[in-house]
DNA sequence: CTGAAAGCGCTAACAA
DNA sequence: TTGTTAGCGCTTTCAG
């Protein structure tokens, strides 16, 4: 059914339909006489057809490395809660990691496909810069900050440093750093980067091989774990860049009845389940994700509504969880950590 | 720029556009010529206009209930694979369990906004019958099984049957349920028969006193625990709806000093993450989430493909994953991570 | 193989 | 306040 064959069975003119869905002058009869039909038919008018002419979808791109995350699931969840209060609806887009894929989906979104995007990114490389520049649409990222775009990032430095040095408060004098690619500027490079500076401010020297990079599971927190405990005398406190990476880490001390935290600190970022849920609770830090995710959403809607976007860049601050991991009674001494 | 610009530009007429992003009849001169044009200009037609015409979005509706869990990440996930192959997006709606909000969504969804639909069911009403079959676009509905419609279901009495048994055979004389709203078809009542079904196939009587109902969460989780453990005798294993109430219970467990395995064993659905890394490993049951995103996606695939919609239910297998939460024999490490 | 022309369902000037 | 009408950008006959 469309606006015509309604329009004829209300009783009314085309315009009148036309007004009644889009809040314009209107007379009550007509208003009721309308009412009454769409009842009857069930009649809403084509979005599509709305789209050509008024060229708004009411649609969010959102552009995501992986679904399944429990950080990426909490940003989207905000914008999904921001987003759908104003009418508005999520388009996701799934990259797996790719990054090429998020270049393409940029693209494919610059053709009025919909209304703004919002992206999670994990690196930015020259491409990204093109591509966004290029973008005749609102975009906001997340996760990564970039002079010249509209960006709302989480204090991944601050928060690294935060939390190695508590762990160095308390006595750890041997860390060590588990992470993941420098690449990924905000859960690699910010986060690897807080840590030295942290380790460096306290005087203490870290070798190379105190610092590895895993990828983003639990089971490459696991491998990697067996590599640094390999080393003699292993560290007495491992700082992660991921609690899933804590997880593994985790999982091998205690399968190798290494003691936490009596002999090795663990101390990890994202504040997720998991965290709360292991054998030794994890100190981690909350860096409010499902905020970010409202305020990306709040951001990309002002740029939506002013018609204009206005480069900025917003920091959340993070928030430390102290748990078991790091919760130290009992100094030891140093003597005490050789492995066998 | 619309396709008429882009026409004169590349010196071709608009049908010659048209075909050459519709695969129709074109020379290689011509083809040539478009192709070049495009790289000047990054013409891409009107995805809206070419829907107005076409009555075809490319987008898929997808409605849930909640994004950050795990299980809804993992079909969220799998769905996105298949569709996303096939040139299909996700149109996400949320519906923070508020069953009113599906209706709403699928209402919406009625009006060639999407192709095609799939909904993670948590309850089958009478309204949702109904909207259903005034749905003129093709539905499948995943987590629920119900005549007339398109179904990917999960073994739920299966799974729990099964998971009860084991715990029986190991020895338990006196169980307990904690499970969800009997609403939930699949969650609550389908896990709750499967349990009471193994319990009564064993010879047991169970009184109501053990069985409680519960929220989707940890502390509720926690919250019930401590309601069974205030029975005296407490029972000897603990069956659980889902793994994010079993780390409640486990929690309590651990803070009451409550032996698992050894007391009282616990099992329950999902195989999440939680459950590997909790402190002792959950006994869980795998319903493969991810399987059946991929299998709805492709039978609704199949449906918008042949332009008829065949009702059928596919169930999925489930697969037990034995841990320490129910090995009574096995002996566990100490990690001793009492916090006070 | 090609181009002209007639719509798809809707909105928004415009004149009434 | 209303109805008429001219497009929005595209696809798809139809006649060449």
């Amino acid at each position: 059914m469309n606006i015509s064959e309604f329009a004829q069975k209300a009783g009314v003119s085309k315009s009148a339909v036309s007004r009644y869905f889009n809040k314009g002058y209107l007379s009550e009869d007509k208003r009721e006489l309308i009412e009454r039909a769409i009842e009857e038919t069930g009649y809403a008018p084509s979005i599509s057809a709305q789209n050509v002419r008024t060229k708004v979808t009411k649609l969010i791109g959102v552009i995501l490395p992986k679904l399944s995350s429990e950080s990426c699931a909490r940003i989207t969840e905000g914008i999904g809660e921001i987003l759908n209060k104003k009418g508005y609806e999520l388009l996701l887009v799934n990259t797996s990691n790719d990054c090429h894929k998020e270049i393409e989906y940029l693209e494919l979104f610059r053709n009025n496909r919909v209304d703004g995007v919002i992206l999670l990114a994990s690196m930015f490389t020259a491409m990204h810069e093109r591509v966004l520049h290029k973008m005749r649409i609102p975009v906001v990222i997340i996760g990564q900050s970039h002079k010249g775009f509209c960006c709302v990032c989480h204090d991944d430095y601050g928060a690294s440093y935060a939390l190695t040095k508590l762990m160095l408060d308390k006595g750890s004098k041997d860390p060590a750093y588990i992470g993941v690619t420098d690449e990924d500027k905000a859960a690699g490079l910010a986060r690897h980067n807080g840590f030295l500076k942290a380790v460096k401010d306290s005087g203490i020297t870290i070798s190379l091989e105190r610092q590895v990079i895993a990828e983003f599971t639990l089971d490459s927190g696991y491998e990697n774990a067996k590599r640094i405990f390999a080393q003699k005398p292993y560290p007495d406190s491992v700082f992660c860049a991921t609690d899933t990476i804590a997880a593994g880490v985790m999982l091998y001390c205690r399968e190798n009845r290494i003691k936490i935290p009596d002999e090795v600190m663990v101390s990890a970022v994202g504040d997720s389940m998991v965290g709360r849920m292991s054998m030794v609770t994890l100190t981690s830090v909350h860096l409010h994700y499902k905020t970010s995710g409202r305020e990306a959403a709040r951001m990309l809607l002002a740029s939506i509504d002013s018609g204009e976007q206005i480069p900025r860049t917003m920091q959340l601050d993070y928030e430390i969880k102290e748990r078991e991991s790091t919760k130290r009674n009992v100094k030891l001494c140093e003597t005490d950590n050789y492995n066998g």
